[in-house]
DNA sequence: TATCAATTGATACTCAGTATCATATTTTTT
DNA sequence: AAAAAATATGATACTGAGTATCAATTGATA
């Protein structure tokens, strides 16, 4: 069955506040903008507008990732039954670029918002740690030999985004005119075959 | 030379910030005080607190974190040469461990804190990017045909000190009954060897 | 239709964080 | 050693963040 109409009227409220909120950085940059701001262009209040978000900032971050993380859970559930974890890993960040994830334009501008502001960047790192719980589940089955309590999912979900977040950041410092993609797949090799002496 | 005699009396009123706010955090705990209240147990104008710090959650962070890291770099200085960039932060580990780095009971009362309050692991998150710029630097020279924009340093130390953070929360998760020493030495181990199919 | 539950906007309040300015202290210059 | 320049401080005032409360509206339920 469809939503009920209350839960529908909510998402479409929380849309319209990450709407506003990202029409409004483009517009007028990180400072140049209040919560206020959003709940008015948004058209709610502003008592509304910390209903749904706990910062003018997790409203922004929220809209960078959000869409992102849910195709990221998707599509590995689709992965190849006979992938090993890193594998499954190194198929998945071939299909985001391929496929759904955000264009190189897309990234560099968020990439360079939020090497800016700090306060962006804790947002975004916090984000972060959800992705990371999300991935290390949908990993976690395929390891061998894995119990309960194993730790090796929520290193390796641990370990991998961390890499994907310096290697965005290095990409950018260095003028991002190469390929991303290529540096990500030569990156997620490097963490295939460990760090041997 | 010593410090000018104006260096030296802003490092000690930055001391003494940090002294109050870990002392109102162990007392009140991080809801009952407000950065005034750290400025006024430090002996300053709330003015004052903020030109050393942005937040009372940076001064907490600081507090936590800052000997650390300056004694990881220390350390990394003195890792035998013959030391390849892995094998180096394993023995890093060890060193800390051993020597100067934070007991067990204090790693749980910091951890505990700092899943219970997001502002402040937004912080402590915020000071790991500082924290992977440092560790990358230090270890950039022992990486085998190294160049200029090489990669690999800053892409190890992401991974292992995302995967430092991710065994520490485990490890609290699950009770931190358990030695947190072999926990990080086998998580390191996964590393070093790669997470191949 | 009548009742109950949940969402909203308005208002008021405390505290965070920034800017400004006059004062005090340290450094530099003469 | 005294004068001048530079810098740190405290007090004050201001904007905006975030929270709490309450009356009013809207959706769910019977």
């Amino acid at each position: 069955m469809a939503q009920s109409l209350r839960e529908e009227k909510k998402r479409q409220v929380r849309e319209r506040i990450v709407e506003a909120a990202s029409t409004l950085l483009k517009a007028k940059g990180l400072e140049g903008f209040s919560a206020n701001d959003i709940a008015v262009k948004a058209g709610v209040g502003r008592a509304t507008f910390f209903r749904y978000f706990e910062s003018k900032e997790a409203a922004l971050v929220v809209g960078f990732y959000e869409d992102q993380l849910t195709a990221t859970v998707k599509t590995l559930a689709l992965a190849p039954a006979e992938l090993g974890p890193m594998d499954t890993l190194i198929w998945l960040f071939q299909m985001l670029e391929e496929g759904q994830g955000p264009d190189e334009m897309q990234i560099i501008k968020q990439g360079t918002v939020l090497r800016s502001f700090p306060s962006l960047r804790a947002k975004a790192l916090e984000f972060q740690i959800g992705y990371e719980a999300a991935v290390s589940q949908a990993i976690a089955h395929r390891f061998s030999e894995s119990y309960k309590g194993d730790p090796r999912p929520g290193l390796l979900a641990a370990a991998v985004l961390a890499m994907v977040r310096s290697v965005v950041d290095q990409w950018i410092d260095q003028g991002a005119t190469d390929s991303l993609q290529d540096r990500l797949q030569d990156a997620l090799e490097l963490m295939k075959t460990g760090f041997p002496a």
